[in-house]
DNA sequence: ACTTTATTGCAACATTGTTGCGTTATTTTT
DNA sequence: AAAAATAACGCAACAATGTTGCAATAAAGT
């Protein structure tokens, strides 16, 4: 079975997403990282972390991919919680308080959930 | 002031999306369209028409945007409803009688919502 | 029919994401 | 501590997606 390793992208990753408020776009992490690896290695690592459920995706209205580490996902499974992507300044934060109710119809199998608002965030208003 | 005009590509790919039950994506929307149009021109027209309100975007988990036309858009400007993406057949579809409720944290300024939930369809079940 | 200008097609470019492969480096085994 | 196994890497090349400028075309009003 494969096993993972920890190389410094990895955690230099890792650590950016963890310490950051917001959640990062892959350009963004690679702006941030500022060359300590390959772009194609990113993407890697990034679906490593994710795979790992160390990280998670989210993504904003204009479909950009973002990865965020919320600090209420650790362990859990469920990242059923609301993300803001505030339009002026592009920073998308968790929401971890605010979840959402719903009731389905049957027959739907739910496996993953997305929920993004946007506008403006307290700082940009 | 900007009039906007009715071409013959505008309506064929307005049609398209509003006789399909499920969201199409630019790709699709090629395909479906078979070269009347330049590829340059569907991204014109999808812009215009989402600025018209007569058809709205929807971003799916894996980052695709897609567009369609939900009945119960028209008119209002309420697109808070839920949208399937199923995994399997990877249709798009508007659950329209699911309607989230939530309570924002204040100093938020709510422009749009996006609830996006992923999982198998009641075909792929 | 003429005029205005929104819309189109084309070409060229930018961004984003993927794949293959030889090399590097982490982890395990000896 | 050295060697073996292989996960991860860098590089190059490619595919897909989205954007922009500009000349040509075609709606809509007069």
């Amino acid at each position: 079975m494969k096993t993972t390793r920890n190389t410094t992208a990895k955690s230099v990753i890792l650590n950016l997403i963890t310490q950051s408020k917001v959640a990062l776009s892959h350009a963004e992490i690679q702006t941030l990282t500022d060359g300590i690896c390959d772009r194609v290695t990113i993407y890697r690592v990034l679906d490593r972390l994710v795979n790992e459920d160390l990280i998670h995706k989210i993504v904003n209205l204009e479909g950009t991919i973002k990865y965020a580490n919320c600090s209420q996902c650790h362990g859990t499974h469920s990242h059923n919680h609301v993300h803001f992507s505030c339009q002026k300044c592009q920073l998308v934060t968790c929401l971890e308080d605010v979840k959402p109710s719903f009731t389905m119809p049957k027959n739907y199998q739910i496996k993953e959930i997305n929920f993004t608002i946007s506008g403006l965030c307290p700082n940009c208003i």
